[in-house]
DNA sequence: TTTAATCAGTTCGGCCCCGAAACGAAACCG
DNA sequence: CGGTTTCGTTTCGGGGCCGAACTGATTAAA
């Protein structure tokens, strides 16, 4: 079900979005923040610090701050893995769930009231 | 023509794009940076630092930073308004037409992508 | 014409992120 | 075992962005 858009109404979506980010009052995630937390969330588990930066083409230290930031607003979880002590295991919470969900809520809302 | 998507859909889409935006060389856009941008090219001229940072909610100084840094990039323009000396019109540039239409075509080609 | 209001820009201290390099812990391996 | 590799994290100096407050220029008002 490939969805087709227009150049003008692509724009216009990912500003609608993107504004509606910014006024809200929550702090903004960066871009690469915001691409490893839906990462986590979107590709399957488990999701180890090495793997996610091979995946953003990032360096180790920007995941760790990365989940440290996150860790702090709850959005992501860190769990050594039993097997192996040496990896995290980046684990998904019920915050970062619902951060996502009405992430995907605002991108529909927009979507719909796209003009033709 | 309202667009309708559903949250798996969306979601992927999002990250799809902001994953491409990550891993391409150019240096990120802040999420307000690049709101600003968008507005500048999607809404009717003209645009002053004071009606932009109005608009976005933040302060005076958000929106001078981001044009400093865009306006290095070649993404706008900036230019005194002759009808009143105090105003700072900004303009579009080619660069960042170009820019805006490079990320409308990611937009359209992740959501023709997307799986059912 | 002097005063007040309104622009954008600058300054300030503080905070966060950046990549390269060094680090300690854990696992592997000869 | 001892040496090496592979983890994630920390440290380091540098740079950018943050909002509050202030500055300088320009316009409007009294």
């Amino acid at each position: 079900m490939a969805i087709h858009v227009r150049p003008g109404q692509a724009l216009r979506l990912w500003h609608d979005v993107s504004l509606a980010l910014v006024l809200d009052d929550e702090p903004d995630l960066s871009a690469r923040q915001i691409t490893v937390l839906m990462t986590v969330y979107l590709e399957p588990q488990p999701h180890t610090v090495r793997a996610l930066a091979a995946k953003l083409g990032v360096t180790k230290p920007v995941i760790t701050r990365a989940l440290d930031t996150m860790g702090r607003q709850g959005l992501v979880a860190r769990k050594r893995d039993p097997k192996d002590r040496r990896n995290v295991l980046v684990q998904r919470t019920v915050n970062g769930a619902l951060f996502l969900e009405r992430l995907a809520d605002l991108v529909i809302e927009k979507a719909q009231t796209l003009p033709p």
